[in-house]
DNA sequence: TCTGGGGTCCTAGGACCC
DNA sequence: TCTGGGGTCCTAGGACCC
């Protein structure tokens, strides 16, 4: 049986929650940049009214205010756009407990068993409808029988948009499409393409296997299949509880040369990230840094650890032997800190405590993943590992409910 | 005056083992 | 004397997404 898949993706985000909390920013040009110096100040997200001057994502901030001298910018406010994010999330999961979260502002929903008596263009529109209504907060979705088609639907119609993809009209709608608007494929996917004459979805989708794998890989197969409409990946909600790894970097406002500057820098990584780690109970056994030199080459080097680490002091010493080590001296432009092959905490006590672990093993199941923390604290996971990915930076008092917009 | 910061997934190539 | 073929693990880099 076919299933009915809603991919719903909110509309310039971090721009609406802004107008949400600040009536007077409606209807106005709107810009959040990443940050007012000018060298991280580019376009993260913007309002339409700001679009319809040109602005655009990761624009340069010089840019934009040339394309639109009146644009308002405003730095981020994360604590905002996680508490909208969760009421949004809550609302969705009113619908199906079938709720995947991908990234802060969007997820897919499986609605093929939904409680809901209402047809799959009533939920959508109720969904629309609510959100808007209740958080201020305008989205668009799409209605397709995968998560393929469903993200390709959504984009089709901005803002508020709400676009249904059959598998029968993706000869009339997607295949139409030049390849490098479909959601995979980048800029230099689409190059390589080109290069064997493909130039739309169609083409794509009627491309030699052979000569896809050769030029791809298993992404090729992968891409022909999408394109055919093919794509059987299920929503899965536990997937944004299998966070893979726990990282942050930072541009600095000027390209550094001074070691004692740079070891600065690690020092500040090292407690955010550990601070994360902590946040998420989790360890890591293998930890990376990256140095992007003044002339944007960049390059990672990771150390694995014999026992897995999360304190500031572990993470700075692992990143300052990695940095001495591979710094070849020229001006740095950005450092960044990542642990990865994260494992949950407990876990790794036993590992180094082998005696505690046989004495408790037939009481305590090893949990090898994230998720076996949420299956031992059963229903109350979801709301527990939200939590850890919405409070990541350490913001306290945040609430689950609707009123976020009552908040201060 | 160019191009942030958080991620995931895939691949090439070397080391190592049988 | 002069060297196969397969598998796995590890590291580094690249592509892509929001």
């Amino acid at each position: 049986m076919g299933r009915v898949i809603l991919h719903v993706d909110m509309n310039s985000f971090y721009a609406s929650v802004e107008m949400a909390y600040e009536p007077e920013l409606r209807g106005k040009p709107l810009a959040i940049a990443g940050n007012v110096e000018e060298r991280k100040g580019i376009i993260v997200t913007c309002s339409y009214e700001a679009r319809a001057f040109g602005v655009k994502t990761t624009m340069p901030l010089w840019q934009a205010k040339k394309l639109c001298p009146q644009l308002i910018i405003k730095g981020p406010n994360f604590e905002r756009y996680r508490k909208a994010s969760s009421a949004m999330f809550d609302l969705l999961r009113e619908y199906t407990s079938l709720v995947e979260p991908v990234s802060i502002d969007e997820g897919y929903m499986d609605i093929t068993e939904s409680n809901v008596k209402l047809s799959p263009i009533e939920i959508a529109k109720d969904i629309q409808n609510r959100l808007q209504e209740e958080l201020l907060l305008p989205c668009s979705i799409g209605i397709a029988p995968n998560k393929f088609l469903a993200k390709m639907a959504s984009d089709m119609k901005k803002p508020l948009g709400i676009t249904i993809l059959r598998l029968r009209e993706i000869e009339k709608v997607l295949w139409p499409l030049p390849v490098e608007e479909m959601h995979g494929i980048g800029e230099k996917t689409a190059e390589k393409l080109k290069s064997i004459s493909i130039h739309t979805i169609a083409e794509l989708a009627s491309g030699n296997e052979v000569q896809l794998k050769k030029l791809l890989g298993i992404n090729g197969e992968r891409l022909k299949n999408r394109a055919n409409g093919i794509d059987n990946r299920p929503v899965d909600p536990e997937a944004i509880f299998e966070f893979k790894s726990v990282g942050n970097s930072s541009t600095l406002p000027k390209d550094v040369t001074e070691e004692s500057k740079l070891y600065e820098v690690l020092r500040n990584l090292a407690r955010s990230v550990s601070q994360r780690l902590h946040r998420k109970e989790v360890l890591a056994s293998k930890v990376f840094i990256t140095i992007r030199y003044h002339d944007r080459k960049t390059v990672t080097r990771s150390k694995l650890m014999e026992n897995p680490v999360s304190s500031e002091k572990d993470l700075y010493d692992t990143a300052k032997e990695l940095f001495d080590k591979h710094w070849n001296q020229e001006a740095v432009r950005l450092l960044g800190i990542t642990g990865q092959e994260l494992v949950e905490k407990k876990e790794a006590v036993k590992q180094l405590d082998l005696f505690s672990y046989e004495k408790d093993a037939d009481k305590e199941p090893l949990f090898n993943t994230i998720r076996g923390i949420h299956e031992k604290y059963g229903s109350s996971a979801l709301q527990r590992g939200m939590k850890a990915s919405a409070e990541d930076d350490n913001k306290k008092g945040t609430s689950f409910n609707k009123d976020f917009l009552q908040s201060p």
